[in-house]
DNA sequence: CTATTTATATTTCGACCATAATATGAAACA
DNA sequence: TGTTTCATATTATGGTCGAAATATAAATAG
């Protein structure tokens, strides 16, 4: 059967996105094929003609949302007055603790990458890009080291704080961290 | 021949060392039962004669592994000239880089434990142990937020360090943040 | 008796495939 | 020209496979 020109190249899109979601959210272990594909009211056996495997989803999905999440700090960065204490704060927001599922991958997929051997250049790719982001963003002439520094901490303080089941520390751990960051990198 | 009186509990804390290194070292919906046992040089049917499911032997694993590094580490707090540092350079060693089995369970089970929606307070406990532990030997008023700041930034740390592909990008994020962690806390 | 093994039940996983379904472009027809 | 039919290329269906997962229960060895 025949569809719509672009139909599959939507299909491929919807099925990367969701993918995104899960493997963010669930991780990508826990996320299984046919759920995924019966979220999106398809059948399972139409994945491959997709993606060859599910490490190609894996890489694709992945990278999807390190594009995803390039495009919506890029704008911040150009527009913002003071555009590292706004990242800060919206990194280690109540919100972005809440949705992993469209949050950067680092605290949610970087370990699950690592312990499966599969860590691919993607990961290696957004941690330099979020590095970069940050050091642009800094002043000094140590910026490159305590932008290692920062980063380290901002994953580090999300991680926790979704990972603790006390609200309150969880609480604790994220507005603490972002509190003095901010402060660190006030005005720059 | 009778097994020895305290047969089945040896085996029961083999089981539990062995999971509590592959859990932390491959995570824990990556580690099988099966192969768990035969590592152990046991079959997979006798392993619910020991533990009712799989979460209860993952709960009993990561409070085993707390203990362990409870243990390890209190010993450098009270002998050590400067307990912080040293504390840093040991978490945010190559070595405890290379091997996470015996390491830390924060950067490789808490995203999993978290996604799982099995946050059992152990790792509240855990992190509570560790924010204790640094404030302890840490000085100023702001001890207790500055605890905060340095436990997330080693576990951010570590977690990235181990989960990049290319090796100088690794030891850039390890060495750099150890060296920056430790000119803060020095002589503490 | 007790601890473990062996055998089995039940799911679920990733992966593959033959088949069905159908929109589009071309051809045939009015 | 305008309409309908047909052939083709493309996409999804749904079943199935082997492997591996967790979990039980019966049999066996210590």
């Amino acid at each position: 059967m025949r569809y719509s020109e672009d139909h599959k190249a939507k299909t491929h899109q919807r099925i990367i996105e969701e993918a995104a979601l899960r493997f963010r959210r669930d991780g990508v272990g826990a996320t299984g094929l046919q759920p995924l594909m019966k979220a999106l009211g398809l059948t399972h056996g139409g994945f491959y003609a997709h993606f060859k495997s599910k490490d190609d989803l894996v890489e694709n999905a992945l990278r999807h949302a390190v594009e995803e999440l390039s495009r919506s700090t890029e704008a911040l960065a150009k527009d913002a007055e003071a555009p590292l204490p706004r990242f800060i704060a919206s990194y280690l927001s109540s919100a972005h603790r809440a949705n992993p599922g469209s949050g950067c991958p680092l605290p949610t997929m970087s370990a699950e990458l690592g312990q499966r051997g599969e860590a691919s250049e993607t990961t290696d790719a957004l941690v330099r890009d979020r590095l970069a982001l940050i050091e642009n963003n800094l002043g000094g002439d140590d910026a490159a080291e305590q932008s290692v520094l920062l980063l380290s901490t901002m994953v580090g303080a999300l991680l926790l704080s979704r990972s603790v089941k006390d609200p309150e520390l969880s609480d604790r751990l994220l507005k603490t961290t972002r509190r003095l960051l901010i402060e660190q990198t006030q005005g720059q």
